[in-house]
DNA sequence: ACAGGAATTTATGTCGACATAATTGAATGA
DNA sequence: TCATTCAATTATGTCGACATAAATTCCTGT
């Protein structure tokens, strides 16, 4: 199943696969789902948003960091319109910033954004965890034991990529599970933007500990279709992963942004 | 205070200001806040959108109706590049959908979406104006007052637009009070996409009624700084709302999207 | 008269080019 | 040595052109 996933990330970006982690193809994959939503074939833009998103994710390119239109023009080998285009939906995603007449570059994320984006998710999480918890089908349900279940096996074999990857997921089908779509594109954008730092956060044993724990809880609160507690265990785990986000900035434990002289474009004339 | 706010709005759009009404103007504005929020100065892309994105609300371009490209440089007399950068800026905000391959057109707004939409926004404007309700300052309340003052001005008077305008600019100050960028940015998103209906559920004499009485009610549990007060009303206020629109849907009172052949375009060779 | 399909028209996606703004690098002076 | 100013470089915003996909029109057969 997981194999099917990666094959189908490949059609979505530029570059041959094999030189890409099962991290970066997920990460691929979760970008698809969000900023190219409405794209049902992969396109030239759609491509290199996912791509460049996928980058910004798993911290290949990081904040701040020039992303220059004819730069990635010459890397994709097409012209800048495209490349403009596809810059334009990742900042509509809140991952790129593009300041007029300025080169654009990856956004910064600063720990008091954070601390926004983590208020508006415990809040719309929360609602939406109670929609799903009473509207859930039993489909719902199987899909949710299952995710439930990878999540504890990558607990267990302490794979972080893995289990965050399983996190993404679980909330994935909670947030379909909830039938409001609306509230789906917005969370699905709020996470997008913090996933940069899943990784940081996940990273300490306990974080993942409690975030084991929670999630079943979570389960179990769905299951039984208890949809206050449901709303609670949501904003308290936002909460509690917050407060360790503002421990690791506090310690500065987030690389601050590169004061991003470009890196020289060493223009490689290889292709002639 | 109105005046210099309709004057400013000239340099946003693109056509001659004398034909356009104030209500027009109001709109234009409220679209450049969200939609051009980054855009400090007026560029080309950004009256396009704000002018198109106005139209929208103003329900000048119906729904559905179709935002050809070329017709659209036709008329604002430049190249397509521009314009089809506008049209992804109102994408994003939900007011026009961009099929791949296909003619832009107008976002058709049903009755689902909207229930989504309202949901959605009960429950973070309920969070907001807590927050707002805990947060505020004495310039807060002194600038919300003064809002509440026009507002039941333009109820006394039955001035439909006047109230809707100064509607948006009550919740516009409130969520500012409320010191949470994200979540200004999401309502703001979620305000333009229903704004189209709003003349139709405050055409309704007691929907008028309500909402002015909810707007008192509100700003006294914002001075009280009672927090949960705030969040209820809000919820209750957007519940009640959202049921006047349920009602004119049913009763056909949206005017269905048009089955857009586009209007025949007249090529006019005039400007020789 | 009408439905269905081929031919024509029109629009989109992409490209390379240009003018102009921003950025880098060099040169000057304290 | 460092800050400041000016020239050279590089990137952006916009344009018109082209190939190709949709939409529309026209034509044919029933």
């Amino acid at each position: 199943m997981t194999t099917t996933t990666f094959e189908r990330a490949d059609s979505w970006i530029a570059t041959p696969p094999s030189s890409q982690s099962e991290s970066f193809l997920s990460a691929v994959l979760v970008v698809r789902r969000i900023v190219a939503e409405h794209h049902d074939r992969p396109s030239l833009v759609s491509r290199v948003a996912c791509e460049v998103g996928a980058e910004i994710i798993e911290n290949v390119r990081h904040s701040g960091e020039d992303l220059s239109s004819v730069e990635l023009a010459e890397r994709y080998e097409t012209s800048r319109t495209p490349i403009r285009e596809a810059l334009l939906l990742l900042e509509k995603e809140g991952l790129v910033r593009i300041p007029q007449r300025r080169r654009p570059h990856v956004a910064v994320l600063d720990i008091a954004e954070v601390r926004e984006i983590y208020r508006v998710r415990a809040v719309l999480f929360g609602a939406v965890a109670s929609d799903a918890a009473t509207l859930r089908t039993p489909e719902d349900l199987a899909a949710l034991r299952e995710l439930l279940a990878r999540l504890s096996t990558a607990h267990d074999a302490q794979d972080l990529s893995a289990y965050l990857w399983a996190n993404v997921e679980f909330y994935n089908r909670l947030t379909i599970a909830a039938h409001n779509a609306t509230a789906k594109r917005i969370l699905d954008s709020l996470l997008l933007r913090t996933l940069r730092l899943r990784r940081l956060s996940l990273s300490q044993p306990t974080r993942r500990e409690k975030s084991m724990a929670h999630h079943v809880q979570l389960m179990s609160a769905i299951e039984e279709q208890d949809a206050p507690l449901a709303d609670v265990l949501i904003r308290s785990n936002h909460l509690h992963a917050l407060a360790v986000l503002e421990q690791i900035y506090a310690d500065g434990g987030v690389p601050s942004p590169m004061r991003s002289r470009r890196r020289r474009r060493q223009a490689a004339a290889a292709t002639e």
